[in-house]
DNA sequence: CCCGATGCCTTGTCTCACAAGGCATCAAGC
DNA sequence: GCTTGATGCCTTGTGAGACAAGGCATCGGG
């Protein structure tokens, strides 16, 4: 893990980070995205199964890299989504030597999916709502 | 506190609540909306400044009410805006026998919240390009 | 006086995100 | 063979914020 390359956010990124303090910039990122890890990981596996690796690369790498999920807060998502029915897992070798652990949206996760979603839109109304006030006034 | 009237969200999220079971459904929302409450506070606040108890109620009944935020929240965060600098607070009696701490934008926090804003914007988008790839499959 | 509404505050608990430590396998280089 | 880095999964202790609930106070009405 530690041997984990470095890799650097898309551009844009990096010249906001340096305009504000990357430490707190960051924080603040965290802090908002909170809520959207489980959306965000039954989106990506709504398209097709994929290895827990694979989700932390391509979410690292998609939507700004804003949708970052660490293993730390990943891997025991996947369990609990596990648990609750929403994705089974599969170790399989696929013509490799080494294995790797496969989930992929349980007919109940797609359905689940499709609440969060809609619960998602909703919020994201709600908030403009307040924001378009604010709007209004400037 | 324990007088506190409870009020039925409006009608639409009834009904969503008995199809889903409402304790799931509440959790489901609270954890999505988690990391939204200082973009919320601050963008009330900008229009004018408001006291505590005024800020909980407007929360509630704003945005479809998927952005209320509970007094053992609001209170906290904003002290914690406070000691940031982010707002100012002040005893205002108001022609009325008892006081009501208001709590206004410093210019400060007015930069701040045009950082917050942009931050969800992107965090939207971001969101939106996932969601986006889903639908370009189905 | 009692009760409910209004208003602010705090504490203990819960939940989840994160950093970091750990283990394992594989491949390349020395 | 050994070392190193990449790949892959897992777990634990810590931190931060949300929440329920308890608490205090004032005001007005019965």
């Amino acid at each position: 893990m530690r041997s984990m390359p470095n890799r650097s956010p898309s551009g844009g990124v990096d010249e906001r980070a340096a305009a504000t303090g990357a430490p707190a910039l960051d924080r603040l990122r965290r802090e908002l995205a909170r809520g959207t890890a489980e959306l965000a990981v039954l989106s990506v596996l709504s398209t097709r199964r994929r290895y827990g690796y694979e989700l932390l690369k391509l979410l690292r790498e998609t939507g700004g890299g804003l949708l970052e999920v660490k293993e730390g807060t990943l891997y025991p998502l996947l369990h609990r989504l596990e648990d609750a029915g929403h994705i089974t897992a599969s170790w399989e070798a696929e013509g490799r030597a080494r294995p790797r652990k496969y989930y992929s949206l349980t007919p109940d996760g797609r359905t689940h999916l499709a609440l969060l979603r809609g619960e998602w839109t909703a919020l994201v109304a709600g908030m403009r709502t307040l924001l378009d006030t604010l709007d209004g006034v400037d």
